[in-house]
DNA sequence: CCCTTTCATAAAAACGTTTGCATATAATTA
DNA sequence: TAATTATATGCAAACGTTTTTATGAAAGGG
């Protein structure tokens, strides 16, 4: 494997230049850099990381964090495409991506300190965003450490760095394209407002109803399978209580898909009940019938992020590129089509 | 930051003794490793890895390669869990995990490229595979890399290290078990044999029922939206020829689902019929009725191939680690529940 | 034409480890 | 007691970069 030194012998030159030349330094005549370069063309060298990262103190790696909450990685089926972009972006800048994780938080945060310590990381991203996060504290502590959340941060908004969906306008849009299809009554289907994205949707129906002049139809259920009779009533008290063409805007897929199973318990017939969801899983297409919902594109939510850590050193990193907000986009199914 | 010669200094020594007793050297007196273990406690000192990884031409970082395609990795519902293991084991044993990826082969192949030649990484784990994979192909030409492939390697079995579940016996397990259940007629349901897990799983259905002495009814249905009636037509062709207590198991818990949706368009009280998927996941529980499944603990794939990755410089390494069976587990629910 | 400045390059030290070689002391043997 | 061997340690080079400092040549100014 071709060292710089090699590099400086092949265009005659010392190692010190070859690095300056390879640098684009203004101290290097544009002659000489040429020799560099070709050099290192014929030579296909490419820089050592390892030393690198020692002689500059510091790693060209982005950390990305990992729930630790085992729960919290199965209900979540976009981390997948969030690390992909993720990766996808920082490899191309020359980045590795290395993965922390841990069973508990305290061993994600020991795993963490090594990463810091001994690998001279400093640069995070959190796939996820967790009120009092013991983790994100963690990071914030460290001196010279920058991150950036995926997800609504739960707390310092102001402060931190984020990319995320614009769920109160996802929650929005959505309840405008119900009402715009002609329907007189929209239910928004939740089972914990306390959640952010829950909320941010929910707050989003509530202008576009308030806008119509209509009554909001907010429906808690429980996502507890033992609850279901339990849920049952409540959808069926309520659907007593409005009339009209009704539309039923479920916080996400699977609840959507979960009030689905409901309707053969309330004496209503599902058919003419409209459905929509969010997040546009793969849920939405094998539903039957196949689910309306808002795609958030996870995936660029991964490559937002990227570009945003990956900039963080530049100094021309500007304040209001702090937070990126991805869009979204209604995709239209049968749920919705009558 | 402490480092070894400040080790060195607190202790008295000098640096090449203080490393040689980290690292546990016969050529240290026991005094002296303890002298420098004292100091390593006092300065709360760690190696750094990238003078470690320039001194030993080695990194200690595992590379973990998704798969490029952007369906691949939304139709996985597993690899945040593998991935999730993977680097909680990785991590614990102070190795970094990075993850390569890409939106083509040809980008992810050129990503691998820079870890490998500039980031000195040789140690890989292929968390899917694939027929024909140039991935696969491109690390088996590197010199001096190996690798872990987490599913069935789909060529050179017996040359590749892998961890999988065992789905022969998985599909043999499950079958026998609706059978041991009083079914009588038990259909497999798949969308396509080519793909290696749907095959084993087939299998071992197949040999599950030779040993009861009952006739085979697969049933190929496509997964496209858009035949769902001929999907229906197949199933009811195939419910005129059978008789007695049917159950059927599909070859995934999607399927699994699909099926269900089936049942309006077929002339077939559902209730009647026994439902069984494989994978256990969340679909299983918020299915209506909630969904039999064989639970195969994806985590578990991911600390195996950790470990067995890990332990691959070691010497004492033996062949028949080579391939490590994950165990699984039939969760029983509703849909066999009568 | 000498002095100063600018420009381009080289030499050497540094980053934090590991390891081959040399060395010093203590223990053994003849 | 001198010679030999074990045992324990230190020195210095090496890994592949970057960067500070030094040096030489060319150019500009008076």
């Amino acid at each position: 494997m071709a060292t710089i030194k090699d590099v400086a012998k092949l265009a005659g030159v010392s190692p010190s230049t070859a690095s300056r030349a390879m640098h684009d330094s203004s101290l290097i005549s544009e002659e000489t850099k040429s020799k560099v370069r070709h050099a290192m063309q014929e030579l296909d060298y490419s820089p050592n990381f390892a030393a690198q990262n020692l002689a500059n103190q510091s790693s060209n790696t982005i950390g990305v964090i990992l729930p630790a909450r085992e729960e919290a990685v199965g209900e979540n089926p976009f981390f997948i495409q969030i690390i992909q972009g993720l990766a996808s972006i920082c490899n191309a800048h020359d980045y590795l991506v290395a993965v922390a994780s841990g069973q508990t938080d305290e061993e994600l945060i020991k795993n963490l300190e090594t990463m810091i310590k001994r690998g001279n990381i400093t640069r995070f991203v959190f796939v996820y965003s967790q009120v009092n996060d013991p983790v994100l504290e963690f990071i914030k502590q460290q001196k010279q450490t920058q991150y950036v959340v995926i997800g609504s941060p739960e707390s310092d908004r102001d402060q931190t760095c984020y990319v995320d969906n614009d769920n109160h306008l996802a929650g929005y849009d959505a309840t405008r394209y119900l009402l715009e299809k002609g329907f007189e009554t929209v239910i928004y289907a939740y089972t914990n407002l306390d959640e952010g994205v829950q909320n941010a949707r929910y707050l989003g129906y509530q202008q576009a109803l308030n806008e119509f002049k209509l009554p909001k139809f907010p429906l808690e259920l429980s996502n507890r399978v033992a609850d279901e009779a339990k849920n049952a009533q409540a959808l069926r008290e309520l659907l007593k209580k409005v009339s009209g063409r009704i539309a039923v805007l479920a916080c996400d897929d699977i609840l959507a898909l979960d009030i689905q199973y409901l309707w053969d318990l309330c004496e209503v017939d599902p058919s003419k009940i409209a459905m929509m969801g969010f997040n546009n899983s793969g849920l939405a297409k094998i539903a039957r019938p196949t689910l309306t919902s808002v795609e958030i594109f996870p995936r660029f939510l991964g490559t937002e992020a990227a570009a945003l850590v990956i900039n963080k050193d530049k100094d021309t990193f500007k304040l209001d590129l702090n937070r990126v907000i991805v869009p979204h986009k209604i995709i239209e199914r049968d749920s919705t089509r009558f």
